[in-house]
DNA sequence: GTCTATAGGCTGATAGAC
DNA sequence: GTCTATCAGCCTATAGAC
């Protein structure tokens, strides 16, 4: 997770473009693209600005290798706890748990995918997202529609509609988090760590209280 | 809900302050605070620069106008919608259509909101979304807690957690529906508004599913 | 209230030395 | 690979005429 020591003997370099996307990638989602200079970039990632235009044809192709980085180990995380899941109701758990694993270690991840959706008509991550929804989106909603066809599921929810209900949870919890305080409490400071952990625990309960069938009808 | 004819006598001006706001609304949430020169705000608005600066200390005063005008009016909307509910489930299902309303009405609403609530730290409007949070999810709470106490709803969720899963859905999804059609489809080509419609109808009956008792437990 | 004209700073990007 | 030096353009904001 940290990162790894880089072989030192032919290219010295590869530490710097690491430094540079490390600094560009937390930049950006707590700033904006628009926002941040690339002089600041290179500030922090402790290198000078033309360095960054040797690795980088301009601002925006640096942004959108940023993206890909992230959207890459994003898709691998979460489809590994996917692997992983015994049987359906499991496997709502596990998503909602790669979601905040990946979500806390990473904090600025949500703002960068949202911000990504916000600018998405001007945008540059269509491949990518494509990707994500091919190996993690299309996985949950297909496997919400066979617990359905099994009849551990309610069958009257769309499959990838629920899905979405699902995924929308966390994602929105983090982005909104500072102003939750506010919310819930009338008090500016945000919710602390352990919060967290319990709605993330929370939206796998609601997910999957959603999906099973109800006494009432 | 148009913009009403303004009295021309004394004020023939106060058009142009509504249409600067009008026009900064639309292109802040379209394409961000520092993406939009004040210029283009003004073309848009079909006035000149200085007059903006004329009617707003700053470039950054204008975006806490557009902010607090716009907040204040889903406000007392939602406010509306919820005065009007029967009971408990019903007034699960207000929140997601008054929600809906907003959203697609004013499109670029939830663009606006989530850039706010991304740019916090930084931030401008505290004040503002600690009326939002008064009159509307504490509301919101208070309903299921209400529930959960005449057993009309689960006991075991937490209140505030539910309301925030609850409300969570239209935001994220308008957020995301240009890369929804990606997302479910493999394809580019976003959802339809009637596609908009069924999601907020499956909303409510998402957060209405999770909430009641299940026969399983 | 509304405009024209303009200042001054910062930004993205490149050329070229090492 | 990495840096110094530099430019042209755009951006926020103001002064002042009408």
């Amino acid at each position: 997770m940290t990162a790894p020591p880089v072989s030192t003997s032919p290219e010295p370099s590869a530490s710097s473009a690491h430094a540079i996307l490390d600094a560009a990638e937390q930049l950006f989602a707590a700033h904006g693209f628009t926002a941040v200079p690339i002089k600041e970039v290179a500030a922090k990632a402790g290198v000078n600005v033309a360095l960054i235009y040797y690795y980088h044809d301009s601002k925006e192709a640096l942004y959108r290798h940023v993206i890909e980085r992230f959207v890459g180990e994003l898709v691998r995380r979460v489809s590994a706890q996917l692997d992983a899941a015994p049987d359906a109701e499991q496997a709502i758990r596990a998503v909602t748990r790669a979601q905040f694993e990946m979500l806390s270690s990473k904090p600025h991840f949500p703002k960068l995918i949202v911000r990504e959706l916000v600018d998405y008509q001007a945008a540059h991550a269509v491949g990518v997202l494509r990707e994500l929804g091919a190996s993690l989106f299309r996985r949950l909603a297909g496997i919400i529609r066979e617990g359905q066809a099994r009849g551990t599921f309610r069958p009257d929810l769309d499959p990838n509609f629920a899905a979405f209900s699902t995924i929308a949870q966390l994602p929105y919890f983090f982005i909104a988090r500072p102003a939750l305080g506010v919310l819930a409490l009338g008090d500016a400071r945000p919710f602390d760590d352990s919060t967290a952990v319990d709605f993330a625990r929370h939206a796998g309960d609601f997910a999957v209280a959603a999906l099973r069938p109800t006494s009432t009808g």
